[in-house]
DNA sequence: CCTGATTATCGTCAGGAAGACGACTATGAT
DNA sequence: ATCATAGTCGTCTTCCTGACGATAATCAGG
């Protein structure tokens, strides 16, 4: 069966981002009202073309940083910076009613950012609770006028459910939760993190004894902070390690 | 930042296929030879263009059915099947020398065939051990003689590394290892998956204790077999569970 | 200064799961 | 009949987790 070297279709390559927060105790995802047709006025996730000489990963950070001011890393790293990775990629036909494109869909985990509504570009951007975003969640529809309204363009809803789903599992068996926080955080700030992320409520006893006992996950930078009140807590900073091991169980609902 | 809808840069997009079976207590991927420049000659992931109208899932199933006779299940299905799933995207720049190509790599599980190579686009297809096919680890490089040869062309060798880690993290925490195994195999039948997958031997007893503990992940199916010498062996399918919780624990090395 | 609210941290105990491994069972090969 | 091979059932110890009591260190307010 062999195939003409020449004889294929164009595509347009987008990057899309889901960027995700803990604001106010809850998880956010960042999003952007569209400025043109289609879906002129709804909301939806950030994202663009990817450049004729840009590597896939390269257009995401571009993104991130146009949208945020956020510098992507991919490893370990002390910068002002968001995790940053390969989510999925989506491609029906169909999907854009202008053109074929195929959308390689990013995840990014920042820490909460001072500003409300990020800079750059500017035409209308918000963190919105997923909670709220993911309404309609498919499987469970509450109300028959739900319907099929998405509250995002496109597939938009599809791609942020996969990527707060990748969130929920990953931080399981990874430190990532790590890159919800500053660089120096408390235990407490951080099981706040999970139970945002989760939607749960966990023992601040056990969980502290889990993050403490992990090797590698949390190093004691010295200091001690009680800007969340009560008793002064101890800092700490990520530690080297990546993965947990044994992992972080999440309660079932 | 407004961008010019009609400036975008055309791309190619791809599919490519990381096919993994278990063969001779050996994990195997599928290879084919190209026919053509550039790297003729080489080994190869199967793979080929998407087409104008189709999805990026259809297109994938629709290369695995060319290069093996396999059907794509997604779910549960006792279809003489594979299960298949999106890997992860790769379109470097310069990746492909030709032209900007964005390639969907998918990773596609399936069991043992009776033809040692399989028929289809057969300008030269073989089940190669993935020890081989990695010898050149990246990180662990054994002889300086080695030095950046990849045993496949393009960047297959880092796709391929992707989708062999891809299985071996997810045979712990979901029931895919049966998708390795016939429609009706026994529990050391299973176990050999694990222990081929992973590189490591296994309790017989400890893991037949937890395959057969864990609800909805084997249902027996009444027939015993001998197929394996020894004494008989109860035959079982795979049940409706496709997550283990707790997962099964691989052995540190 | 004292009291209560709040958060952090340490300790104890019971139950469950996994690793190590003994023992027994049922077949085929010689 | 004996042996080799694989399968299956139990036991014991160890580790981890969930539940939860207890103590420590701060702040707000009387």
């Amino acid at each position: 069966m062999p195939y003409e070297p020449s004889a294929f279709p164009p595509f347009a390559v987008t990057v899309d981002l889901v960027v995700l927060t803990v604001r106010r105790h809850a998880l956010c995802a960042l999003a952007v009202r569209r400025g043109e047709a289609p879906y002129e006025g709804k909301w939806a996730l950030p994202g663009g073309f990817v450049r004729a000489d840009e590597d896939l990963d390269s257009a995401a950070a571009r993104e991130l940083a146009e949208e945020t001011g956020l510098q992507a890393h991919d490893t370990a790293g002390g910068l002002p910076g968001a995790h940053l990775e390969q989510l999925a990629t989506y491609g029906d036909p169909g999907r854009d009613p202008r053109m074929r494109v195929v959308s390689v869909a990013h995840l990014a985990l920042a820490p909460d950012l001072p500003s409300p509504t990020p800079g750059g570009d500017a035409r209308g951007a918000r963190w919105a609770p997923v909670e709220d975003l993911l309404v309609d969640d498919a499987s469970t529809r509450r109300h028959a006028d739900d319907g099929d309204k998405a509250s995002l363009a496109f597939d938009h809803d599809q791609i942020l459910a996969a990527g707060v789903e990748r969130a929920r599992s990953k931080i399981e068996y990874s430190s990532l939760a790590t890159a919800f926080c500053p660089p120096e955080f408390t235990v407490g700030e951080l099981r706040r993190v999970y139970e945002a992320v989760w939607g749960v409520a966990l023992d601040p006893r056990n969980f502290h004894r889990k993050v403490t006992g992990t090797p590698g996950f949390l190093v004691p930078s010295g200091g001690t902070t009680t800007r969340q009140g009560g008793r002064p807590a101890q800092l700490f900073r990520a530690g080297g390690a990546n993965l947990l091991n044994p992992p972080m169980l999440r309660p079932e609902v």
